[in-house]
This record gives C-alpha cells, structure tokens and sequence, in this order.
DNA sequence: ACTGAAAGCTTTGTGTT
DNA sequence: AACACAAAGCTTTCAGT
C-alpha cells in the first residue's frame, strides 16, 4: 500500500507536519496551486490515511511533567499469552504513552511521562514491576532532547 | 514556571493533542463554553507556550518508511567537545528524527526512519558509525507499536 | 463568561482553459 | 488537473450585558 505523491504532495505534507494549523489560503501559496485543488490534494491525503490525524504538541514543563523516560521491558516468557497480559497492563497506565515492540534485549520500548522522580519511582514500583508476566526493567531518564523532528524524511 | 489550569483548560488541552483540526465551535461545545470566550483560552494556552505546536501525523508505511528504530550510542567521551561534534553531525541527518541525552549505559537514545532495511543499514554504516566521537551503537529495530497516545497525563 | 452582530476567511461549486 | 469567480458557511472579533 504505497502511493504516488508528486513534488507539490511532498510539500504539502512536510509544510503540515510542521504546522498543522496553517490555512488552505497560505498553504496554497506556498506551494503554487490555488486555494481549491491545494484542499482537494489534502482532502485526498487524509482520506487515503497517509494524513493519519492532526495533533496539540504540549510543552511538558509547563504542565507539571518534569520526567521523562525509556524503559527497556523484559518478559518472563515470549508466548502470546503473557504479551497480552503484559499490553492490557500497559493500556491502563496513563503515564505510558508509547509501548513497541522491538528486536534486542529487552522485548519492550516504554515511553513514560511523570510529574517527577518520585511519582516516576512509585509508578514503576507500584505499577509495572508489579505486572506478573514483567521479568527486568531499566529505566533511561531523560536528561535533554537535542532533536526532535515532528516530520520523517519523504523518501523518492 | 508552572501555571494554573482549571478543569476546562484540561479538557481543552485533552481534546486539542487528540484533535487539533477541531473547529473552535465544537470544541466550545465539548467543553461546555460558549465559543468566544473558548478562544480566548486558547489563544491563551498558546501564548504561555503550554501549546507549543501543532503537527499532522503521517503514516510511515504509506509513504514507503517501513523501518523505525531506537539506538543507543556511547560515545568515546563525555565532555563537551565531543558531545558537540556528535550533535552537529546529528543534525545533519534528516533520518534521525529524535536525538535524547539519557541517563544509562548508552550516551544518547535516538529514533531513526528510514525506507528498509537495507538502506537503514546504509545509514548507519556509512554516516552514523563514522562520526568520530562514536564509539558503539546499539540499534533495536521496531517490530510493531502497541501505544502511541498523542496525549499527555495531565497531573493535578 | 455570555449574547449578538459584523468582518473576514475558508470552503464549495460552476464553468473554463 | 488547475484556475477564476461567486456563494454559503464558519470562524473570529468586538461591542455591550
């Protein structure tokens, strides 16, 4: 499932993965086309689902969230049936706000958000190693974030 | 620099990361204000920064990058020098969307995308391991994702 | 924080190149 | 496909309450 975008597709999704809230007007300008075919492009590339949804980037800092972490998750056994007790588990904890699956060590990536070092201890204790099927945990804090693109590479 | 939000700065802000192409009539709706003064708070959570931005979300396999890692980088030194050469070159890399400072065995923790495999290993033979300061990697190659809330827990 | 009105823009549709 | 133009519908702003 892989689409044909030209130039000025290309642009319009690197223009709105910077900048969700920009008009169809400006928009429009900056990539050459008029107002009506630039929203008939969009309409398109949200209907096809390569525009999976638009979102509000929060500054953590400013609401209280001081913590943020990796977690590298090993399981006690790799079957099906401890993965899925282990992902219901995730699901309910707020403060997880990405789990993957990865190849390596570990056999889980966990992105945890937390007021501070305190909650973010206790939520660990009393949450997740609390999990049955949870073997190690190790925890990365995140002591600053040098980089962080809210737009991939468009290949071709 | 924390600020004080009431209930329906929190229900605004809960809506707008899920939804940020959210018209400001409905959003007055779901939060219980009329539309002016619904504005108003938005405006208001954007100028204090809480609001840093807004962003579409692509789907990555739509538009041919079926390969997203996490990868741990040690550098051959901790000083400044070192961590500088390793950022600038860094930046330079549209591939590598994410680039944290973390606690940890590694130095750095970094999110990268790329077509496939192959021209994933490309990327990191040719242009990440020759950064001088590098000294080893780790890469840990997304299976699938099973958690990605665009949402924040906001405390309090 | 609300209502109500006015201005401006976005968005849609038609006909044309 | 894209354009220009016009019409309809919102969003947004600004009064006054």
């Amino acid at each position: 499932m892989n689409y044909k975008l030209d130039q000025i597709d290309r642009k319009i999704l690197e223009i709105l993965q910077n900048n969700a809230k920009i008009t169809n007007a400006q928009l429009s300008k900056e990539v050459g086309l008029s107002p009506a075919p630039t929203l008939e492009r969009v309409k398109k590339l949200e209907q096809t689902g390569i525009i999976q949804s638009y979102h509000a980037k929060l500054d953590p800092a400013k609401i209280g969230l001081g913590v943020s972490t990796f977690v590298h998750v090993g399981l006690k056994g790799h079957n099906k049936e401890n993965i899925e007790i282990f992902l219901n588990a995730i699901r309910e904890i707020d403060e997880i706000i990405e789990c993957h699956h990865v190849t390596g060590t570990g056999d889980f990536v966990l992105r945890v958000i937390a007021k501070d070092i305190t909650s973010y201890q206790r939520l660990m204790l009393e949450k997740v190693s609390e999990i049955s099927v949870v073997d190690n945990l190790q925890s990365m804090v995140i002591l600053s974030t040098f980089k962080e693109k809210k737009s991939m590479p468009l290949p071709l």
